[in-house]
DNA sequence: CGCAATCGGTGATCGGCATCACAGCCTGGC
DNA sequence: GCCAGGCTGTGATGCCGATCACCGATTGCG
């Protein structure tokens, strides 16, 4: 996966896709503007911007940055989707947060002016473009709406990171942490489908462990259980669940 | 600790001071200015807050707003030290985060105008100044500076986040999070002596335990095996330690 | 002063979860 | 088609830390 860093993505110059993506020519007629606090900005901004990033595609696994780097600059994730994590000298880590289609990876970083604190990779196949910090930080002292949505989105992401530690710390057993997190991921992406709501999942049982902090023989233990208790049905990937069931029986 | 909250404050009307903490008069000659983000701002952007901000003390314990809230305004720690925790609906809690003077409380949630995500409360007497929501959204539109203070403010608290959840998911063993608990302490606030590093200690060891995640007994346990192996020395309200020492035995 | 409340220390017990170990599975690549 | 490598399922074992149960020490307050 480190691999996939270096290797220079191709730039959405209009051709055809690779890894099966859809790519966005512009930002200004992005779907993802509306959902995301960043892209909320004057038509005018949103062209000024335009003009300063430069769009990329990146396969599955590819790394952005590393925890430690000095940032390069915001990468603002147009499509697919992506993890932060953090790791030990041990070589364990943990998964700080999971990023969506119109999050920013490197912000505070770049805000502060310290080094990245985690490690960004991608999840899927995925559109990511870049704005060089300098031409962010001119962009943002010449913006002043721009550095209120930046308030904005940190804000979100600060709320988020306690929404885990309460996650992590409250939760009175394993069982209920996972339980949480399905239903968490339900209310999210889930749709509602005649038997509950069907709730999308690729990630691996090792990755999940990493976000609850368990084991994966546990996640796998606690997931079959669910399973053996009708609380969810897997089919293809897909998990099927009721929340209020599921609420119930994981306390 | 409710009662604290709903009692009327004293303002800093420049008399004899109350629960013997030093009241600061006027946020220009602030001895905190220095140390923090938000305060670091021109003597006219200064004077102009001075005029909407309104000061008050407040004893060990006083709640200053509490999870789930609507925000009323901004709370500036101007001396003494807080809390913020979140609750569970089991009555349980964690503590999120420490704020020392010259934080800002509160403000994370006013940027993203939803409830307060924690409750803040005192550790120690201490001198608060607010700023209602109102005032705060006006200076913040017409002063963009502040906007990039703010943005600074809450990366450096996004930061502070990360640093806990790593603390909490990747440590070995709670033996391991008491120490580094304690090393962070040493190193924020440790003031070097002949015997290592002596550190402020305060807080009892139910609240430790709440944040690293550990019942008090299991604290209580790992804190006298400290003192057994020579690792600490617990003098007064001051806990002696030579972080290499500590470091090294506690992996 | 004396009582109550909180805090701190320690033993005993017990269960949840990490760890090790191994065996089926699927997927993709040659 | 077949092998390799990653994912998943499940058993056995053992340990760390929560919990319960006390008691002594300290603090604060009437």
């Amino acid at each position: 996966m480190e691999a996939a860093a270096s290797r220079n993505p191709l730039t959405s110059s209009g051709s055809a896709a690779p890894y099966g993506i859809q790519v966005v020519e512009n930002c200004v007629d992005c779907g993802a503007r509306q959902k995301t606090l960043f892209c909320r900005m004057s038509a005018e901004t949103m062209r000024e911007m335009n003009m300063i990033r430069q769009t990329a595609l990146y396969p599955q696994g590819a790394v952005l940055f590393v925890e430690g780097e000095t940032p390069r600059g915001l990468f603002i994730l147009c499509s697919g989707e992506a993890k932060l994590t953090a790791g030990s000298q041990q070589g364990e880590s943990i998964i700080l947060r999971l990023a969506e289609s119109g999050e920013l990876l490197g912000l505070s970083s770049l805000i502060a002016g310290s080094p990245y604190a985690a490690t960004a990779e991608t999840l899927t196949p995925a559109q990511v473009a870049f704005i060089p910090a300098r031409k962010f930080q001119r962009f943002l002292r010449s913006h002043p709406d721009v550095a209120l949505r930046v308030a904005e989105h940190l804000s979100m992401e600060l709320h988020k990171s306690w929404e885990q530690a309460r996650l992590l710390a409250l939760a009175p057993s394993t069982r209920s942490k996972l339980a949480q997190l399905l239903l968490e991921w339900a209310a999210e992406h889930g749709t509602v489908d005649e038997e509950g709501v069907a709730v999308p999942f690729h990630m691996t049982h090792e990755e999940i462990g990493r976000i609850i902090g368990a084991s994966r023989e546990t996640v796998s233990r606690l997931l079959s259980d669910f399973r053996r208790r009708r609380l969810i049905r897997v089919k293809g990937g897909l998990v099927h669940l009721v929340p209020e069931e599921l609420r119930a029986a994981a306390l």
